[in-house]
DNA sequence: ATCATCACTTGAATCGTTCAAGAAAATCCG
DNA sequence: CGGATTTTCTTGAACGATTCAAGTGATGAT
């Protein structure tokens, strides 16, 4: 109904992917709710473009992210989320308290992390960081964690 | 039966755990076994030392990954792994062709990559990175994977 | 406008992992 | 050493995120 986002369109197709309402519902919805998770982009898309089935959003999500439109993420013990900041390779903190993720820019440079020391042989592409500690408010709540 | 390796008694005392025969042999399955799955280690448990239920070793793995015995990863798209080495502070490459996991250690120095260049005012406690790429067989037999 | 292809809907299945209740073992302590 | 207490293990079922499968509907090319 609403052909809301044309450059979203336009970013479909120059993938070389189809355009259909669900693509730029669900692309739209990543874009407004950085590292949400499937359930939560499911409830976006329903409630800001109409009906969607969930199968729609996780296939969606896949082709997304294979065409690198999207970035997945999904550190330890969570489901997964995604964002659309791509290609910048910025890295992530995550709060132990309450799950809350930051995006953090790297500190080495704009190839970061690239140059293991020795990776054994292996062709490495691609760094991905995640960092755990406390957000700010999780550290002002509980300053210390592991008590007795 | 066997009371195979005392010094495996004496870490898991050391770190406050009850000493059982299960926690043992998990222990030293995840020594002999570097980064193997659940699955595995439960084969292994019960090939080497004898009749364990999934339960216990989910169970196990657990408490020594809480006591700080043993390391979890999970790369995405993968299934948890375990491994022994901990307190190094080393990372993995993991292989997109194969799966296969190898270590790396940290180019960055001794405490590495726990400085970010602005953390939000996350409090930061840990890097895990993951660096993706080719393994060297599968480098080698197949030269470029994005075809077409 | 027509058609072949690809994407979505619907509904069920899968897999790793976790929950729950009772039996067995480990530590504590006299 | 032997019993009490607490923790851990076994057994069996349940869970939840994700995926599979078959059929319907939309997309883009001719």
């Amino acid at each position: 109904m609403i052909p809301p986002a044309p450059h979203l369109e336009h970013e479909l197709r120059e993938a070389g992917l189809r355009v259909t309402q669900q693509r730029v519902a669900v692309l739209d919805a990543v874009r407004r709710l950085p590292h949400a998770d499937t359930e939560s982009l499911i409830t976006a898309v329903r409630t800001e473009t109409g009906e969607i089935s969930h199968q729609a959003v996780y296939d969606v999500l896949r082709v997304l992210t294979e065409a690198g439109l999207v970035r997945k993420i999904q550190p330890l013990g969570t489901v997964a989320r995604y964002e659309s900041r791509v290609g910048d390779n910025h890295h992530h903190v995550v709060c132990r308290g309450c799950g809350a993720i930051a995006d953090v820019d790297c500190a080495v440079g704009d190839t970061p992390c690239l140059t293991a020391s020795d990776a054994g042989g292996f062709v490495i592409d691609e760094a991905e960081v995640i960092y755990w500690g406390r957000c700010p408010a999780c550290t002002s709540a509980r300053p210390v964690l592991t008590a007795p």
